[in-house]
DNA sequence: GTTGGACCCTCCCACTGTGGGAGCCTCCAT
DNA sequence: ATGGAGGCTCCCACAGTGGGAGGGTCCAAC
């Protein structure tokens, strides 16, 4: 009897997958061999879990994660899409970052320019949203876009505060200078003082690359940096190509004493 | 004395990292600290050190392996090129991963129709090569052009032959009919019988989509696939857009007793 | 029937980089 | 002196796979 049972090895050369991932699959409730000998433990796969154990090897050599290959052979339709999602985000990011080595390579490691200038206070209305550290560019282009519905007509330049400690949730604010209280927005005052000022040439998600070299001339001569950076966009990223858009950083110097 | 020295947590602070980070960092002997207690342990950094503790965080915060990093530090400068090299790797893969699960959700879970034929023996010219599984299509390319300086004008369709056990090292060959021996290749004899075949439409780094198909419904049905998987290009790379590329995917069945 | 080799079992460790937590010690300001 | 913040080490977890130890099982050849 049970004459169509394969055991492991010989199912797992069948399908082109190893011994360990198909014990491995077994374990999480994958792909469960039809019998199991209670006396020996000895997994016997019947021919046609062939087909399964394929899907799972397909969706593996896309990089599809096992729990989602559990939802996919449970049924779950919408697993794959969320996948997909996944997938997309991560490699927008992975471009990015290849991007950004590139522009190390080329350019070199960042030693650019630090100031020190002295910033007048200004008075500012301020637009506010918490963000998670990968939809940081989201929510700031969001963030600018309702300022500027509500200013209409600014003053000055646009300024991005971003809090200097990554956490999980961060609040990031978008500001621009004003004389007046503007509804829909919160009014403020960016205080004045000594500020370490960089000026960072490329695309807004680049701006680390600039804004690591700003905190590192801080941090090695012994300042604190206190309170947000701060980062004005100099361009219109509306006529701008991202190559040449000029963001200056900026981060306040605790007081001399 | 020691004024400027700072303990791991205002240091982390300061560079944006996570203490535990640090720690490991130092652990690695990737940034160590300048001073270290030798009753209490306690780590001591000097605010200079901050540089070195931003290109780290830099440097992650765009996925270079910690190893890499190390290098770098110690004034490697190829290794960051490397590493470029191995994202680009890394990212072309995965955008070939994303095409084929966009095709998998579009076109659903493939189920191609797998007829069984009967092919003659056939007499060919082969020339083959040794690749890793990710140079897979490089390979069978070059392979492809060699045969095809060698043996001028082809009589039949290109055949590529491919081990079906993933080991490490896999010998890829390329055949086509030939009459007679031709310098540069080697002369072979590619067995008849009955064979599984089934029609990949698409590009060639997704006959793997279709292959899996192939290959389910083999061992579904108890069949043992014998010798290699055998793919016959049918149309002209050069001439034909890659989603329209028709490849013929074979896999030879034991032989019915 | 026995023997040997291929095959199978479970359990542990490794990789990467980070976080969480336990249990304990140290620093510093009140 | 005391309390709380902050430091220390050591262990575990994550995802998915491979390697290996130590031991049991299957089957064909003798």
């Amino acid at each position: 009897m049970n004459e169509g049972y394969l055991p492991i090895g010989r199912f797992a050369r069948l399908c082109r997958l190893s011994v360990k991932q198909l014990r491995h699959y077994d374990e999480l409730g994958l792909l469960t061999p039809d019998h199991v000998d209670p006396d020996t433990g000895y997994r016997y796969y019947r021919p046609d879990q062939a087909r399964a154990a394929m899907l799972i090897s397909l969706l593996r050599s896309i990089d599809v994660p096992l729990p989602s290959i559990g939802r996919v052979l449970s049924g779950d339709t919408a697993a794959l899409g969320d996948v997909r999602d996944r997938m997309e985000a991560d490699l927008a990011r992975r471009e990015r970052n290849f991007a950004a080595l590139e522009r190390i390579l080329s350019e070199g490691l960042q030693r650019p320019e630090v100031t020190v200038v002295r910033e007048p206070a200004r008075r500012v209305a301020v637009v506010r949203d918490v963000a998670t550290l990968d939809r940081i560019g989201v929510v700031t282009s969001a963030c600018v876009a309702r300022l500027l519905a509500a200013v209409g007509d600014p003053r000055g330049l646009m300024i991005g505060l971003f809090p200097l400690d990554l956490a999980p949730e961060l609040t990031v604010a978008v500001a621009v200078e004003t004389s007046e209280d503007v509804p829909g927005t919160s009014p403020d005052v960016l205080p004045g003082g000594l500020y370490a000022s960089v000026t960072h040439v490329g695309p807004y998600h680049q701006i680390p690359l600039t804004a690591h070299a700003l905190l590192a001339w801080v941090g090695e001569r012994g300042h604190t940096p206190e309170g947000p950076l701060r980062e004005v966009y100099v361009s219109n990223p509306a006529t701008t190509p991202q190559d040449r858009l000029v963001t200056h950083l900026m981060i306040k110097l605790e007081d001399p004493e």
